[in-house]
DNA sequence: AGGGCTACCTGTACGC
DNA sequence: TGCGTACAGGTAGCCC
């Protein structure tokens, strides 16, 4: 489910409904997650004010206004919902109650985690240290991918790489590569230049159409109420195996393969 | 050092 | 209907 679009589509809708909201209570219901939640993260959240929400890669990050802040990855089906009923779900971890209100975390396979550091630190820690650009940032340029030539992998396996690229997930590879023009299993350091400059232009526009869309949904995947997800309609490969493609038209095109235990979709004649 | 593979966990879809 | 298997958008840690 997430990728950069969908947690910059959450981002965006904690930032609507909590900001500035003084958080009343907050209760664990289930501390089983990648990492356990850490039992002090009630008595830190209540009668805290969250200053700001941001994102960096797929980690949603939430500063609080005393001093310290919370990291959050929703790992593969992580996801919060906004309530103004107390009723508990299967797979809920945490409560947080604002005014009338409670958000939610929720998540089913438990990779998703929440972890707390001082705000102070949370830039520097592990998980967020050596993560690349952000790709619709002008630091994910043609310099910058030259200067990576050395990473002796496939295209996908690049882009898929957090330490590459923040926030790249397999749908968008997918379609990024698909968009480009590129064969997924072309090797990252014989692509020429034109083909890096086609990749950033296909990273942007499909970063930011999707985002317009308020992302992928292709489960169940949503927050409360609101129209989101919608970016599904547009996806161009992901999931297409065995079907024409929309760009040459043949049938039987879009070919489904299988790298470093991922799938990969792309068109047999489109993408070279 | 830097890739590739596997584990982590639950739900769903599909074949028999 | 039920059972077994494969697969699902994530990262991290092990192994080579």
């Amino acid at each position: 489910m997430p990728e950069l679009p969908e947690v910059e589509t959450v981002k965006n809708f904690l930032n609507l409904h909590l900001l500035k909201s003084t958080i009343l209570w907050a209760k664990i219901e289930n501390k089983k997650l990648r990492y356990e939640i850490p039992p002090q993260i009630c008595k830190i959240l209540i009668n805290s004010r969250i200053t700001k929400i941001t994102r960096r890669g797929k980690y949603l990050i939430f500063l609080l206004n005393n001093k310290f802040a919370i990291l959050c990855h929703l790992g593969m089906t992580g996801c919060f919902r906004l309530s103004t009923k107390s009723k508990k779900r299967k797979h809920d971890h945490l409560f947080i109650g604002i005014k009338k209100k409670q958000i939610i975390f929720n998540d089913i396979r438990k990779f998703g985690f929440i972890k707390l550091y001082k705000a102070s630190e949370i830039f520097t820690c592990p998980h967020l240290k050596k993560i690349g650009p952000e790709p619709l940032s002008e630091n994910f340029n043609i310099s910058y991918l030259e200067k990576n030539k050395s990473k002796k992998v496939s295209v996908k396996s690049f882009l898929m790489n957090q330490n590459n690229v923040a926030g790249l997930g397999n749908i968008y590879c997918s379609e990024i590569l698909f968009d480009s023009g590129i064969h997924p299993e072309k090797n990252f350091v014989k692509l020429k230049p034109e083909e890096y400059e086609k990749i950033l232009k296909s990273t942007t526009k499909i970063l930011n159409q999707a985002i317009e869309k308020g992302g992928t949904t292709i489960k169940d995947y949503n927050i409360s109420d609101e129209k989101i997800g919608y970016f599904k309609n547009k996806l161009k490969v992901y999931d297409r195996n065995g079907m024409a493609c929309y760009r040459c038209k043949k049938n039987i095109n879009i070919k489904k393969i299988f790298q470093n235990g991922r799938s990969t979709f792309y068109c047999v004649k489109c993408q070279k």
